[in-house]
RNA sequence: GCGCCCGUAGCUCAAUUGGAUAGAGCAUCAGCCUUCUAAGCUGAGGGUAGCAGGUUCGAAUCCUGCCGGGCGCACCA
């Protein structure tokens, strides 16, 4: 309908530009919105007032000249209207409000569906978490909101392949590889201090109890020679340099398991983290097309070839022994190391590598979804796109603000080191898949999400998506009894029947079940899920009023099956619209 | 110090991206179940939009300056 209405204004004012009547130098964009208030009619356009000022001519005045030059009125708009300062407001006939019912039951599953993407390839980076600890709450922002623009862009006509970029090249890793071996050797009898810097979770106990298991004691060595010489961790004071303690550990553990030992059981740890990863998204019902090692890059040789390019293009440079690109060159605050002083290539080097592989493998559009945290990094992401020649507007980078836990009214702190975390599974099964993904999309992605544990855990009736689904529920419930009195719903019956419903809430349902597409559209578009969530309680809401006050199995079958209709349309969209939040 | 984000009802948040009288949910108060699930509905109170200017037909939204909060400023990832 939306589309239909600018359509028409658009025509209307080329013919008023080509006869001369409205200027085409610095003529605005058609705009054409939902009117806040019905009182307006059912859309509206301010392009009247944008006009005025270029045309010199009173508001009012270039309204009526457009209302004038409007095609014949088709049979779904009653009328149109000049109101306040300039609005040209149009008021849709009962029947273009009634024939949403038949669209929808028609369409199905497929209502809210379109073809605006065009089958333009995206891609969608989401998560992407360091395989070092199992997900927490914060991840599971991210999951959930990736999840879901994935899935909206999709139903609006995008070909999209998600995928997880896994960090399996850089230090933190050889921390958990070293976290994983000092805690076999713990279980092997060796005492010692674990390092402050290590992976203290108990997962970690886990992975090395099963490398003991399958290797028994292959890997094992003497505390006292795994830490002769080293750099000391001074726990109570402070004092020791913790990162030197690690690396020393990390070193210690290369040299004493040799390069295949080491593999073993960095992989152990790597794999282990990802099996965990993997089944807890899924079972969050987050699947994706590809999961990419940021390892592969170095092995393809890709990361060389991105610095080789940048070379090429002369921005890149050598300073105290490290190689720096020329990030400065566009926009961002300073130059940026991409291969250190140990030769060994910085994780933003690599992911330059990354980016420009993902536009080779041709998409379209890009997007990532970073926690808000790394905001600092989009510039020079951007910067080494442009600098490769390709072009930095295909990147969307999305960021996610953290979810704040709170704990009886107290902020509850997270640290993966630690050990001390509420993880995403914990979260799920607690408050259950459902409730989790709602909460997650419900506000906007770069607000701070304050996530109530209690409230959360204590299934409480409070819970929006409880009440959205109890809209469906009664939706069943009401066809339950019709079977029990020994009914049936008549489909052809109910819509040759729509007439029947005049009610207000009737009118109100009607008319907000024909925003659903548009809803949708522009959630996709604007990357912002919340705006679905929003639009289904308010739906919820308009189908409770409906069904307090007033009787769906009357006795008139006309009127009864007409109610039907709408109620099954009403559930329809409920749950169209469920599924993209993937609840 | 510099950069990015934010500041809307007692609390948590919306607002069709510059539109018409700023709206919901909690919480508070007052009503509605012999009739399709009360997990619900109806009504009431509650606002100097952080503060001060500016831009224009029109500002919560854009610009400037303060105030307050978060995050970031690595040869970590």
């Amino acid at each position: 309908m939306k589309r239909h209405l600018l359509e028409l204004l658009q025509t209307t004012l080329a013919a008023l530009q080509k006869d001369n009547t409205l200027p085409v130098e610095g003529a605005p964009g058609v705009q054409l919105e939902r009117t806040r208030d019905s009182q307006h009619g059912d859309f509206s356009s301010n392009i009247a007032m944008l006009f005025a000022k270029i045309a010199r001519r009173k508001p009012r005045e270039v309204a009526e000249l457009i209302i004038s030059r409007l095609p014949k009125i088709s049979d779904k708009i009653a009328k149109i209207e000049i109101a306040g300062p300039g609005f040209i407001n149009f008021y849709l006939t009962p029947k273009a409000y009634r024939d949403v019912v038949g669209d929808i039951l028609e369409a199905g599953e497929a209502y809210g569906h379109s073809s605006v993407g065009d089958s333009q390839q995206v891609m969608v980076e989401f998560v992407s978490a360091n395989p070092n600890g199992p997900l927490h709450v914060g991840h599971g922002r991210g999951a959930a909101y990736g999840a879901v623009v994935a899935d909206l862009l999709a139903a609006v006509g995008f070909r999209v392949h998600r995928e997880y970029y896994i960090n399996d090249a850089g230090r933190q890793m050889d921390i958990l590889c070293a976290s994983v071996w000092l805690r076999y050797l713990e279980l092997g009898g060796e005492t010692f201090t674990f390092p402050r810097n290590g992976y203290k979770g108990d997962y970690v106990y886990d992975i090395a109890a099963n490398l003991r298991r399958e290797n028994n004691a292959k890997f094992h060595h003497s505390a006292v020679v795994v830490f002769k010489d080293q750099p000391l961790d001074e726990q109570d004071d402070g004092s020791g340099d913790k990162d030197a303690h690690v690396d020393g550990l990390i070193a210690r553990a290369k040299q004493l398991l040799g390069k295949d030992g080491y593999r073993i059981v960095f992989d152990a740890g790597l794999n282990a983290m990802l099996a965990d990863i993997r089944g807890d998204l899924e079972e969050f019902g987050v699947v994706y097309e590809n999961w990419f090692s940021e390892r592969t890059l170095f092995e393809s040789g890709a990361v060389k070839k991105a610095i080789t390019r940048l070379r090429a293009r002369n921005y890149v440079y050598e300073k105290d022994g490290a190689l720096w690109f020329r990030s400065m060159d566009f926009g961002d605050e300073k130059d940026r190391v991409l291969v250190r002083e140990n030769g060994q290539e910085t994780y933003f080097a690599s992911d330059i590598a990354y980016h420009a592989e993902k536009l080779e493998r041709g998409f379209a559009r890009v997007i990532d979804v970073w926690g808000a945290d790394h905001h600092g990094y989009v510039p020079r992401i951007k910067a080494a796109m442009q600098a490769l020649g390709d072009d930095p507007d295909k990147l969307d980078v999305l960021l996610v603000q953290f979810a704040i836990l709170y704990r009886g009214g107290e902020k509850a702190q997270m640290s993966t080191r630690a050990g001390q975390f509420v993880t995403l599974r914990e979260l799920r099964k607690e408050v259950g898949n459902d409730a989790a993904r709602f909460f997650y999309v419900m506000r906007k992605s770069e607000q701070h999400l304050d996530f109530d544990l209690d409230l959360a855990k204590s299934q409480s009736a409070d819970n929006p998506v409880y009440y959205i689904q109890y809209a469906h529920a009664r939706v069943c419930s009401v066809l339950r009894q019709l079977a029990e009195k020994g009914g049936s719903y008549d489909r052809a019956l109910g819509l040759q029947n729509l007439h029947l419903l005049t009610e207000p809430h009737e009118q109100t349902l009607l008319r907000n079940l024909g925003r659903f597409p548009e809803t949708v559209e522009t959630a996709a578009l604007q990357y912002e899920p919340h705006q679905l969530a929003h639009y289904l309680r308010d739906l919820a809401n308009d189908f409770h009023a409906y069904y307090n006050s007033h009787q769906f199995l009357v006795d008139d079958a006309a009127l009864r099956n007409a109610r039907l209709s709408l109620t099954l349309a009403a559930q329809r969209v409920v749950s169209n619209g469920l599924q993209l939040l993937g609840v």
